[in-house]
DNA sequence: GTGATTGACATACGCCCCGTATGTCGGCAT
DNA sequence: ATGCCGACATACGGGGCGTATGTCAATCAC
């Protein structure tokens, strides 16, 4: 049946503006994106997107929560397909910097969201990003392969320093040879954690 | 004798703005902040500011500059009361965080100036102080101190796990206590460029 | 010393953009 | 069938940014 139930409608209706907004946002940015504009870009207007989301910032968060949870995704299959626990930490960190390099996650995730949500790491699903993070190093620590160091901190720090080589990357002349360099002295750092050689 | 030149006065206006919208944008964020308000404190009009800083985008470069070059000076102090050229390193770092706890270099530096004004580790000021950093690091690696990674890569990949860490403890219930869990894990994995253990 | 010029800043104007208040229309209940 | 409510559109007001224009003092030419 062609008949969509109300429920539908309205999640075809924030799936359109969520979309519209993805795309403005990592365009021009959250500051110059004009709510006129990506509604119409959507067939709608700025009724229904102060409807569904409140305000600008709630139509922020909203995409946000949307790339999140794809990144989230992508990080599970990473982990999944890592050989070893403490491979599977440093691929997720690997992935995580190459998913940084795509215009769209830098602009909205690691440059507009934090200026206009606050700190990140305050984020419903970021926290919930982090925490597995957290998890997983934590259950290293536990095996005996991490030097008993605080998991949420070490968690944090790590994420702090794949964001900022992103940017770094992203931001270079050559950012596949950038990519390398940044790659090897990450190993390097994150072999500071490990108990024995890494 | 009261009378001044032409260039002071000039100079005096410029800091008398950069002075009001410090404090604006450190208060209220740069999006939230009127040029009309913040040029009106300084006892002035926007003729003023964009007579001197061309625009909005131009005044916060200003007043980036003038708190880069805070930092960087507090940086020296710290390398030069260091007893070796490695804790050197790790003492710049923390004292890194430290500063990065403030409101005003938090909000400003950290999450509007890389909104706006895109990565800083394009800002001319701030490449000088990471040039620095990448200097030390690399003369520890000439030393044979630190292993032999990308210096430049290492500088931008530390000071990124700081910056983090930083956000996390101004956001924290406990900063103190997270304090020192962050520095302690920060000391753990920046041993890892370490040839022997540190 | 006086008129012209230029620099430093103030004032005035237009445009756009956001948030809210109000209106409209279709569905659902009874 | 009708009254209500949710979903969205339209209308309105306020504020902010950037630019164009005006003003006045200081400097320079002569």
């Amino acid at each position: 049946m062609s008949a969509r139930t109300r429920a539908q409608m309205v999640e075809e209706t924030r799936a359109k503006l969520i979309g519209a907004a993805r795309q403005a946002f990592a365009e021009k940015g959250y500051a110059a994106a004009s709510m006129d504009d990506l509604t119409a870009d959507a067939g709608l207007t700025r009724g229904a997107l102060y409807h569904n989301f409140g305000d600008k910032k709630g139509l922020l968060r909203a995409v946000i929560d949307q790339i999140d949870a794809e990144m989230l995704a992508r990080l599970r299959l990473v982990q999944e397909r890592a050989e070893s626990p403490w491979q599977a930490v440093f691929d997720e960190f690997a992935a995580y910097i190459e998913m940084a390099l795509e215009p769209e996650i830098q602009r909205i995730m690691l440059l507009d969201g934090p200026a206009v949500l606050g700190d990140p790491s305050q984020w419903p699903n970021q926290t919930a990003c982090l925490r597995r993070t957290t998890g997983i190093i934590q259950d290293l620590i536990d095996a005996g392969i991490v030097k008993p160091v605080d998991a949420e901190a070490s968690a944090l720090i790590l994420n702090g320093a794949a964001l900022n080589a992103s940017l770094w990357i992203a931001a270079s002349d050559d950012p596949p040879a950038v990519y390398q360099k940044a790659v090897e002295a990450f190993r390097c750092l994150a072999s500071g954690l490990l108990r024995a050689e890494g």
